[in-house]
DNA sequence: ATCGCTGCAAAAATTTTGCAGGTAA
DNA sequence: TTACCTGCAAAATTTTTGCAGCGAT
């Protein structure tokens, strides 16, 4: 099932099926907010995905509702960076999504870091607390390469 | 130099002292704030520190303006829970304030954490990565003791 | 007496909601 | 055909800004 050149990324056939399930609909604008998704390897915010719409497709409302359901539906992560602005990037298949980023404070660059590190701390937490179902969100921050160098290059 | 009962924790004195050295001003207003945060061991958001004031002492918008200037002064450390809401924490004295929260899902209490992410494996990141003075932002969810209780005791 | 600070009003920016009509299934 | 979804308008929030007058130093 569903296994094309884009790998572990969610397709749309498969969030189709999916909303299906849930009796939702694939619409246009759904598909062009996850095709917006797609294209980018950093999370999005809202309106980044707005502006990425061809053809300003839908409504700007439509796309708060939609990345809601998809937050819903775990087909989408929310991310955030700090600055009040919530960012959203597509969920792997098979996975949580949970990773975490580093961010230039400068350009604004985002890396993605495939390791989780806190697990052991948060386990340590969770047993000295007694919560239960602990997770975390963890964001790095600092200047890139690019923006250490004086010269003016646009970063 | 200032060492009253409250220890670690930044006095109005002290703060007084820096906001002149600025050439700024110890007003009411910014009083009122930072007693409002004396009051608490987690951090406010600006709507609860408004709420906070007696008597309804200054307005709103001087909340905002008094919270941009001791986030800025370092007086105050900003932290975010992931729903958008800023909140302000009093700093200490002689640190940076740097440290991390676990926070109930269900019943938003907040539990001070004084552990920190290990510095070893953020500078690997930074090593890594060519990035400079890397910082991080790290909190804690998870479900607290009493809200995993179904007996209905408000949490 | 400065010059920073505040209140008030208003603007700006962000997010949510109601409702009639359009549309996927 | 059903009921979900969308656009548009409007409301509700949240945050910022301008300006005249007050007030800390």
């Amino acid at each position: 099932m569903n296994s094309h050149g884009d790998g572990v990324r969610v397709t749309g056939t498969d969030v189709a099926d999916r909303l299906r399930r849930q009796s939702r609909r694939m619409t246009a604008p759904r598909q062009a907010v996850l095709d917006a998704l797609r294209g980018h390897d950093h999370p999005l915010s809202i309106k980044e995905i707005f502006a990425a719409l061809t053809n300003q497709l839908c409504d700007l409302v439509t796309v708060y509702r939609s990345m809601h359901l998809l937050e819903e539906m775990r087909v989408v992560n929310r991310f955030d960076f700090g600055d009040g602005v919530a960012r959203y990037e597509l969920a792997k298949e098979g996975d949580d999504g949970h990773h975490h980023h580093l961010i230039c404070t400068s350009c604004a660059v985002v890396i993605e870091l495939d390791d989780c590190f806190p697990h052991e701390l948060q386990q340590r937490i969770a047993s000295h607390s007694g919560f239960k179902a602990v997770t975390h969100r963890l964001e790095f921050f600092g200047l890139c390469p690019r923006c250490q160098d004086p010269t003016p290059s646009r970063c």
